[in-house]
Order: C-alpha cells, then sequence, then structure tokens
DNA sequence: GCATCCCATAGCTTACACTA
DNA sequence: TAGTGTAAGCTATGGGATGC
C-alpha cells in the first residue's frame, strides 16, 4: 500500500514540487538566494505561540491568528487547529526519523505505538487516534509570514497517508522543518531531554526555546507568559508553573542553572558553549 | 513480551470568591 | 474592576493484574 502512486496525490492540489518550491527562477534573485528565504530560523518555530506551553490540551480553530513571536520585521499567521507541545513531539519525532540524503521532500514510515514509546506515553487506542489526530493537525494548519514586500505560505507537514489496516501512516514532513530542526542539533538528545519532562508541556516550550538561543535567555516573566500562549486567565498562576517547570528541567540535567529575580527569568543550558556564544534577551520591545 | 483494564493518585485547568 | 487565591472537576499516569 505504501506505494508511490498512493502518495502523490496529496490534499486535492497538483503539486509535482513541494508546495512552495519555486518554479520560476529569477523572482528572488539567485538561487542561493531563495535557499536562504526559504529556511526558517528554528525560533520561528520553538519561540512563539506556534506550539503553546501545554501538553495534549484543548484545541480551537483559529483563522489568521496573528502569533506571538520576537520577530520584529515580519508578522506570523496560523490558520487551523492550534498545536501545542504534544504536536512539536509528534513533528520531532518525524524530523528524527526523516531520511536526509536526497535533498528534496522524502516520505518516512511513522509506527504510532513506536512514536508513544519514544516520548513514554501508553500505546493504547486512545494515545495512537492523538498521533493521527496530531499529524491531521499538522498537516492541516498553515502559516503566513509576512516581512517586507513579501509573503510567504507554508504548512509543517507536507502529505500523511494513513493506513488503516495496518495502523501506521507514512508522513512528509516539509523539507525545511526538516533543515531547521536537525541543523546543528543533536536531536536524541533533545528527545531524551523531552521525554524526560513527561507532561510538563512549559518545561518542553522551555526546551524549545533554548534549542534557540544555545546560549541561554533572560526574559521577562510576562513576556515569556505571553510568547508561550499561556492564557490570560491563568496569569496567577504562570510563576509557580515556570518554577516547576524549571526544576523539572534542572532534575533532567536539560539546564545547569536557572533564576527568578522579581519579574526576571535567567536560564543557562547545560550544553553552553564556553566561546562567548550569546544570551537571548527577550522584553516587551521586542513584541 | 506486549497490550489492555482497573483503580488510586497527581497535576492541570477553570470557575468562583475574596481583596485592594 | 482587576488581580489573586483556592478548590473542584477533569484527565492522564503509575502500578498491578490479566489475557493473548
Amino acid at each position: 500500500m505504501f506505494d508511490s502512486t498512493y502518495v502523490n496525490d496529496s490534499i486535492g492540489m497538483h503539486a509535482p514540487h513541494g508546495p512552495y518550491v519555486a518554479a520560476f527562477d529569477g523572482f528572488f534573485g539567485n538561487a542561493q538566494e531563495e535557499s536562504r528565504f526559504r529556511q526558517q530560523r528554528l525560533g520561528v518555530y520553538f519561540l512563539s505561540d506556534l506550539f503553546s506551553a501545554g501538553y495534549m490540551g484543548k484545541t480551537d480553530y483559529v483563522k489568521d491568528k496573528e502569533l506571538v513571536t520576537l520577530a520584529r520585521d515580519k508578522t506570523m499567521t496560523f490558520t487551523g487547529e492550534t498545536f501545542d507541545q504534544w504536536d512539536l513531539d509528534v513533528l520531532i519525532h518525524c524530523v528524527m526519523r526523516t531520511p536526509t540524503s536526497g535533498g528534496g521532500s522524502e516520505k518516512v514510515r511513522i509506527d504510532p505505538g513506536e512514536l508513544l514509546r519514544a516520548v513514554n506515553l501508553r500505546n493504547y487506542d486512545m494515545n495512537r487516534e492523538r498521533v493521527f489526530s496530531s499529524l491531521w493537525r499538522l498537516h492541516m494548519g498553515s502559516m503566513m509570514i509576512e516581512g517586507k514586500g513579501y509573503r510567504y505560505m507554508t504548512r509543517l507537514i507536507d502529505r500523511v497517508l494513513l493506513d488503516q489496516r495496518l495502523g501506521s501512516c507514512l508522513v512528509e514532513v516539509n523539507q525545511d522543518v526538516v533543515t531547521s530542526i536537525r541543523h546543528e542539533r543533536n536531536l536524541s538528545l533533545d528527545m531524551e531531554n523531552r521525554r524526560c519532562f513527561k507532561r510538563n508541556g512549559l518545561a518542553k516550550w522551555l526546551h524549545g526555546a533554548i534549542m534557540s538561543f544555545k546560549g541561554g535567555f533572560v526574559a521577562e516573566m510576562e513576556c515569556l507568559r505571553a510568547l508561550c500562549g499561556a492564557p490570560d486567565r491563568s496569569r496567577h498562576a504562570f510563576p509557580a508553573r515556570l518554577t516547576k517547570a524549571l526544576d523539572v528541567m534542572s532534575e533532567c540535567d536539560a539546564i545547569r542553572d536557572w533564576q527568578i529575580d522579581g519579574d526576571k527569568v535567567k536560564v543557562v543550558p547545560s550544553c553552553t558553549r564556553r566561546d562567548g556564544t550569546a544570551c537571548g534577551y527577550i522584553s516587551p520591545s521586542l513584541f
């Protein structure tokens, strides 16, 4: 069943290339510039409320929702079912298994049971259904990044084929996402850390933040809360959640040190290089 | 060895009450 | 009225037992 003839009919759109492989050289200048444009930085995905700090929580359908990001010169909007850290676990699992030798889009077979074991969850009907739902959300959700003079439309997973008879699926992750996440990262170690955090969505979100800010970061509490998508109504509970999450990360050796000083939070990852890698700063001026 | 079920427990979210 | 504290309800987890 997992034959190329089955994966060519995507989502009703005839797409011999990936969804945004430019078929017209010259619009973006040379090929190198085009490549730079297409590959988003890790922070675009991890330092925003695209993947909120929840875990297997309630999802909402949103249309053109403006995401909270650190980007000053572009805006990001999202349409689809909202994502949380469970969806990010599913995405990273798929990225880890995507072969990169071909250079173009590569498909990978995903076994829900294996995925669930990899993230420390039980392999039973409800959780397997959650894997399929997450893949559906990751495929259906679309982002638009709008900068000076351009709009960039993309999605995280290009194609999903679900084999209901075998209970497994074939997934084609957006090649730019694969490139961004795998760039300079030891994904096995990242997944080991995330597994250790169990269902603490905020710890997983913060882990994503230190994947982007390799030298750690200093953040204002309120900005951090907005960035990780924590709702306004739970504002008063956020400091306690943050302390708990940082404790969990510290116990799992994902961070070397952390401090909460008034409304400022400082996080130093375990793998900080001692070559002067810059520490990130998250403040209201960036919003 | 793996999947599933049952039950007690823990954690998170949300609604409501209270206070400045 | 906005911010904060608390408790109830919901849901997933962990451990043990059982079946395939």
